[in-house]
DNA sequence: CAGATATCAGGTTGACTGACATTC
DNA sequence: CGAATGTCAGTCCACCTGATATCT
């Protein structure tokens, strides 16, 4: 939640929840955690007042990149049996299946040293 | 489960979990539905009574091939996308990730015409 | 008015924990 | 006796459903 935040910016509840597969009732839920932790913050839209407008807060900003930090060993772990150059086929395999069947482009997986 | 028995042969509930990760718990659930559909049958292991040898029925091996088949058919959807020689690439690294991670070998994902 | 949004209450499910009787 | 096995009851969590009030 916290990556498609920053990488779409201030952004409905539901509008996020729908690129990300998470469902409108489990998202307030998500939110309603991260707000706690001061991750993000919740304003209301001026221009539709149905929406909040979530942003990421500068702990929220931390958070992700101690994150990604995480996933950079949890990944490298992962693959740790494979050598570098088939680590760089394989996530580049696997992000083709996944643009193929989600239609979403990241590049938040290439913590490969190739 | 039906996979592990067959390749296991006749084997107890906790040894069949082990191999497979699930709970000795979960097991017993899982073993009544699949001998209420007729799959298995539960027998007491003649040299220890503590054990159940659990044996797969001809009706068990029936609906192993079926699954057999529509995995095939689920595995060829998410590798459409692939080149042939991509395919059988990205399931080969795929094999060694696992087996490296779980110690687990199996041929049963090679559905890949390479 | 139809449709979208945020929210909440409730149900279903899979996986885990803790306990127990039986057997080795 | 300690350890393993099969079983069950209960917990926890992710996910889904249906409803409601507010707003466009």
């Amino acid at each position: 939640v916290l990556a498609g935040l920053e990488e779409f910016g201030p952004i409905s509840q539901a509008e996020l929840g729908r690129r990300l597969g998470i469902d409108r009732s489990d998202m307030v839920s998500t939110l309603n955690a991260l707000a706690a932790e001061g991750l993000v913050v919740r304003a209301p839209d001026e221009g539709d007042r149905r929406r909040n407008a979530i942003r990421v807060t500068p702990a929220g900003i931390s958070t992700l990149f101690a994150l990604d930090d995480r996933l950079a060993q949890a990944q490298a772990a992962l693959l740790e049996p494979l050598a570098p150059p088939e680590r760089a086929q394989f996530t580049r395999l696997l992000q083709r299946l996944l643009e193929h069947h989600t239609g979403y482009q990241t590049e938040r997986f290439d913590h490969v040293d190739v």
